[in-house]
This record gives structure tokens, sequence and C-alpha cells, in this order.
DNA sequence: GTGAAAGCGCTAACAA
DNA sequence: TTGTTAGCGCTTTCAC
């Protein structure tokens, strides 16, 4: 572990050049108004001292900080459960890259951590947060509206229903439903059963409802909760299995739940998909392809989802209509919905 | 998005309280010497304020930044092929959490981008990194080394065989190779081939070493090459069976390459574990359990290698003896080996 | 177009 | 023990 060497300043740079600080800060700062020559001066100095301006001391007078707060609750969220999580930071730290600006990951576990987060939002450390709100009931958004900070929401949150100063980024989880329901009654099955995943997320919600936007006369029999886990698919398939034995589809909430499904279905002798087809959601690779028959299922766009939530935050941030976000539907509400698609592989 | 109000200042808070901002500073750093019926006036006026201490204004004089880097090289590591890398997030983040450090992610994803990192590196907004660098030829490490900021790395570094100023964290790969093939062994196995991970990352070059130590006289033929994929299981796997079809027991490199060479296995109307017994590394969750028949695999302490990584770190920068970390074994270079256990399943 | 000077909010000598 | 003072490195009026 090396010791950090002492950094050229401002100053140093603009005595090398014979320039003042002044119009070292303007060329640093692609300032117009400076004549060519004396730019190239600054800019070989700046060169020659591997000067790297002090983002603190910019701070201190500008307000602005280039860092943006990345905020997910660890246990409540299926954030470490797939890689789920880290495909959506790839793509917002490759946007806020771009736009040089810096991450920062605020993990929360519980609540001694809200409060840490709270202050630490509202101690004007960064210019804006991501926030990964999945629950009704959690206690996030509250937090982070009262930092009041520019905040872009990953996933529709379910509290604020009709608010439209709420910004979000979610993956067409009604329409992805309605697309996996309807493949599977053009495969001429009648009997399409539903594992739902936990209805306090909007995710699982937003499911279900397409699935009933497709199937609006289903038998309730042929509805079972799960709980976005392969065991949670187990039971529950074990359960709609016992309840309607003849039927000859199902529609899981996700990849592993479907997964679960599959074992079940295995175990009582059916094959897939001849006696019964399966589509899962999220195609969460080394599940949907490593499962037996390899899974038909709804990708969504997640990376996408990532990306286009710091696109949204910064905009914001640069005073534009966040609503302005190119090559997205913009609904009512200031959320934004990105389009998935129906991967065919095995099992339906 | 709302916009953020202006914040009060220790000036404020000095003024309110009838004391010095030198005084209202002491308090609020926690340092000695202020009679507590001030410091209670104090702390009252902070309440009171909802004061914040402005982090900018305090690097600037402190040249601390209570910020650490976490760098990974997205598309050469399997950051994100796998829930790995959020594991050691977690870790990291819970160790730095607990010592009011935050964490900055920095991503990299090609050449450009380590040039941004550098430079990042090297503008003193962290004050020290914790870098992920599987590859031999990674760049990141002279990069960071450049960039004069104390370091740990997570892995063992390829290069820099014998420097002992390099400080690391690694699970015992070698160990955990070793009790893998013991254990094989040990169900009266003799024909026990390995299928290796890419050689050119430390881990899988370890796990191979451990095979060997075990195993000093294997036929080279019972050795295959993959990739840490699936995919290379089933080719590495196909090799294996046409070279020797007598093999008894393999002990892949990772999970992924262990369920490949399951599905070929399986199609080759081989029973596990009765014909062949299989072992994996990594017991990565929802392969190793959902897997058929679920493996039976070596678990290493993910989290722990993060939360381990950052101690270490952390107490670097306060300048005492990295290598002082307890509960772990330190080996001869600034390395720390954090153990592994077998996780007896169905495979073997 | 360029420079001089005044802070941004904080800590750390140094005096008192 | 407490206050005064001098910056940390930068941006930004405001004169020139």
């Amino acid at each position: 572990m090396t010791q950090t060497a002492p950094r050229p300043t401002l100053e140093a740079v603009a005595e090398r050049a014979g320039v003042s600080r002044a119009t070292v800060s303007r060329v640093v700062n692609g300032a117009h108004g400076v004549r060519e020559a004396l730019a190239e001066r600054v800019r070989r100095a700046v060169e020659e001292l591997g000067y790297v301006p002090n983002q603190a001391a910019r701070s201190l007078v500008t307000r602005r900080h280039q860092a943006v707060a990345v905020v997910a609750a660890e246990p409540e969220t299926r954030v470490f459960a797939d890689p789920y999580f880290a495909q959506q930071l790839r793509g917002i730290s490759k946007e806020l890259t771009a736009h040089d600006n810096q991450l920062v990951l605020l993990l929360t576990e519980g609540r001694e951590d809200h409060a840490r987060v709270g202050r630490y939002l509202a101690g004007g450390h960064v210019d804006g947060a991501l926030v990964f709100s999945l629950h009704l009931d959690d206690p996030l958004p509250a937090l982070v509206r009262g930092a009041g900070l520019p905040t872009v929401f990953g996933g529709r949150p379910g509290w604020d229903e009709g608010r439209d100063d709420v910004v979000y980024v979610d993956s067409d989880n009604r329409g992805g439903a309605r697309s996996a329901v309807r493949h599977l009654a053009g495969l001429g099955r009648t009997r399409v059963a539903h594992i739902t995943g936990p209805l306090d997320q909007t995710s699982a919600a937003d499911r279900l409802a397409g699935f009933r936007d497709v199937r609006p006369d289903t038998d309730p029999a042929l509805v079972a909760r799960g709980d976005f886990t392969s065991g949670g698919g187990e039971r529950a398939m074990r359960e709609l299995l016992d309840r309607c034995p003849g039927l000859d589809a199902v529609f899981a909430a996700n990849d592993l739940t479907a997964a679960g499904a599959l074992r079940v279905l295995r175990e009582r002798g059916l094959r897939v998909p001849d006696d019964v087809a399966v589509v899962g959601f999220d195609d969460m690779l080394p599940v949907a392809e490593e499962s037996d028959p390899p899974l038909t299922t709804v990708r969504q766009d997640i990376e996408g989802m990532g990306r286009l939530m710091a696109r949204l935050l910064l905009r914001g941030l640069d005073g534009e209509a966040p609503e302005a976000a190119d090559g997205a539907s913009v609904p009512a509400a200031s959320g934004v919905i990105l389009p998935t698609t129906l991967v065919r592989r095995a099992t339906a």
C-alpha cells in the first residue's frame, strides 16, 4: 500500500503557463473566450504537470458533485439472489460514466442503515439518487423525499399511485405477462395456470394483471401464490396439480418459480411441453438456459433499465424535462416502461 | 424531482449556540476538551438546525474523503455472470459502512475506461482502492499502482509473484480443491478427472494445483480444460468420456462447469453419483441447488472476502499494519486466505 | 480576453 | 478550555 503524493494545483499550472488561475480554470472547464494561444499553453502545462482538478474544492463552490447515489435495500429486494441488480448497476454505471458522474453505492440492511442513508443523502454529497424500491411498505422512498434530492426509482413504486412527480423506470411486466399467456393460448392451451410472485411487489402484481388481461375468466383455482423462489414454485405447482389435474400450461411469475414448477412436473411424470407447457419471466440466464428442458421465458432489458434511470436523473439535474427520454414510451405518470420480448426455448 | 434546499453551515450552528466555529467543529468531530455544558448547547443547535457537515469542505482541508473506490473490470471478470461479485460488494459495503466510509463503484469496460479510472484514482477523490484483478494481463493493477493509492486486491494477483507489498484476499482455492478430491477418493473413486477453469486466472490455476496435490500421478488424459462456463463443462466432459470411458469421478473447477458436465453425463446414460461422482466449486446457489441431482461442491465465504478486503484497506489507511487481520491466516506474502468448506449434496 | 480578489465551509495552528 | 486566524483548491464576479 503506497502512499499518495502531493498533487499539482491550479496555481501551479497557472504559474507554469504564465497566466492567472482564472484563465487556467476557464480552459480546464472548456469555457469560451480564451485566446487559442494561451489556451494551448495552459493545456500543455496541464499535461506536463499531470494536473487533475480537485473535486472537493470544486464542489465547495459549484455545489455540484458529479456523483449520484444508488440506493438499494439488500434484504428486501432480490438484489443479491440473482444477477439482476448487477446488470442494472452495469447500465447505470455506463450512463453515469459517459456523463462523467461517479456512482456511490448505498446498500441498506435494516432500520439502522436507513438513518445513515438519510443523513448521507441529506448531507449534500451527491447530486441525485437512483432508488430501488420494490416493496409497498419500503421506508426508503420517504427517506429520499425527505432529503430533497432529485430521484429516479427503479421499478414502479407501489405507493403514490396517482402522483405524477414520481419518476420511475420499469419494464413492461403487464405487457410481458400478456405476451406469455397469449403465446400459451396460441399453442392451443386452454387450461392455463399462473403462479404469482409476492404480490406486495408491483412487478408481481403487474404480471398477475397481465395474466388476467388475457384470461379474465380464469378459474381462481388456476392461480396459485408463489414468492419468486424455486421452492415457492414447487409448492405452488403441487397445489395447482392437486386442484386442477387437467391443466395444460403454466405461466410462472419468474424463472426461478418456473424451475421449481418444472421439477414438480417431472416428478409427477408429466412431460414438458407435451403435457404441460411452461413460460417463465426474466430470462435469468443460468436458470433459464440450464433448466431441463431450457425455459421459454419473457426477457426484460435490465441493463437498459439501469441506463435509462441514470439518463433520466442526469437530465433532471440539468434542468431539462426528464420526460423527454428518447426511444421509450411515456405513460400518464412520469414513469417510463421498457418493452419485453418472448424468448422461445423448449418449454412452450 | 425536488430541488435541494440550502443547508445550514458550521457558522450557523456556532451562532445559534453562541460559541465559535472551532468549538462546534470540535464537538461535531468528537474531540476532547470541550466543557460538557457548551458541548450540550452545540449538540442541541446541531439538532435543531439539522446540521450535516459538508464533506467537500472537510475533505479540502483534511485530505481525507471517507470514501473508497471499488474497481472491477466488467467484461474480463465473471463479475456479472453470477451473484459472486454482488456478494463481495455486500461484504465490502457492510464493512465500509461500519467505519463511515462511502463506496464509489468504478466499473470498466475497456481501454478507454482505464484512462478514466486512472484519472479518477489519481484525482484524489478516494482514500484507497479495492481492486478485482483476476487475469494475468490485467492493466488495472499497474494503473492503481500509478495512482499511488493504498490498495487491496480481491483474488490472488497472478503477476508480482514474489512481492510482499501486494495486499490481497483470496479464498483457499488450492485447499478447497484438495478437500474436494480427497472427498472423492474417500468415496473409493480411483479414476478422478478434473475439468479446469481458464488457467490465466489464478483461481483456476490454484484449483488445478490442489487437484495435483492429491493426485500427483494423474494421467494427463484425465485433465481437460474448461472455461468456467457450462458450455465449456459440456465440451470438456465429452472429451474426458471419449478419452477415458472408465472414469468414476469428476472435480469441476466451478459449479457452472459441473452443471455442464452433469448434463453430458445424463445424456450418455451415466448415473450420478453411482457411475460417476461429481464435485463443483463455489456453491453458487441457483446452480448448485437447482442442478439435478443437487451438486456437492466447495463453498467459499464470498461475503467474508469482501468484508476482509475492506477491513484490511481501512486498517492500512489508519496506518496500522494490515497484516494484523483477525481470524484469518497470514501467509508469506501479504495475502490473506479464507478457508472453504465442502457442502455435501447428492452428486458425491 | 484576462487578472485580481472574494469567498465556498471546514479544520488546525496558535493565542488568549 | 475557547476563540482567532489562516488557509485547503477552486470558481466567479468584477474591473481592467
